[in-house]
DNA sequence: GTCAAGATTAGT
DNA sequence: CTAATCTTGACG
């Protein structure tokens, strides 16, 4: 099986976090489990900063939890959270810098019906829509944290199809309390797409529609 | 050592 | 709205 051709690059990751995050739109994450291709275009990113973004795990600087978004860009970070849930983020920035994007929501693509299994038997809408969702449907625990994107033959994203800017809304990121940052539109999700989680154009809050970056 | 909060989800 | 379930980080 080869990934080759249109898989992204070091570079790509390789560049201020939220202009991946925004870039990340529309590009396909494959997870090859059982020698079958699990799929979803990403549809709903978050960016996570370092020391200016007091909601990021990397903002009070290194540690065994966080190390990983401080290392090389484009690896995933993933991370237990609320005692069952396991979410997956991808690395970005140079070596030694933290930033992620924490990936919140696909639009399931192939091998549906394993997801499904994976799932419980949940229906297809609501297969991947919420971070610790996707990595279910996708079989991902801490077991992959750390692995790099651009290498392992299991995990990896292709390029899909760019996302134009008149159908990406940005907004607040979800469920942060507290944190000067917690406000901060930092959220990119694809307008209308039925994968999103928390849909901002049927909820009060700001959010608009972002005109370049 | 002790303890509260957490980048969530499913069910009442 | 809340239980589930456990790791991490702050404090002492």
């Amino acid at each position: 099986m080869e990934h080759q051709s249109n898989l992204l690059t070091r570079e790509f990751y390789a560049r201020p976090t939220m202009e991946v995050a925004r870039d990340l739109l529309g590009r396909i994450l494959v997870r090859v489990y059982h020698g079958k291709r699990l799929s979803g275009r990403i549809v709903e990113t978050e960016a996570y900063l370092g020391a200016n973004d007091p909601a990021s795990h990397a903002y009070r600087g290194l540690s065994p939890r966080n190390r990983v978004m401080f290392g090389p860009p484009g690896f995933a970070y993933v991370y237990f959270i609320y005692g069952m849930h396991y979410c997956l983020n991808i690395v970005t920035e140079s070596n030694g810098v933290a930033g992620a994007v924490l990936i919140r929501a696909l639009e399931p693509l192939e091998g549906i019906e394993v997801m499904q299994e994976l799932r419980g038997g949940r229906p297809v809408e609501e297969l991947t829509n919420g971070p610790a969702k996707l990595t279910q449907a996708l079989a991902l625990d801490i077991s992959w944290n750390g692995t790099d994107l651009c290498a392992s033959p299991d995990l990896f994203l292709e390029e899909g199809m760019p996302i134009p800017d008149e159908m990406v809304m940005t907004a607040p990121r979800i469920g942060l309390s507290q944190g000067a940052t917690k406000d901060a539109p930092w959220r990119f999700v694809v307008a209308g797409n039925p994968s999103v989680s928390h849909p901002p154009w049927k909820e009060k809050g700001p959010s608009k529609r972002i005109e370049g970056l």
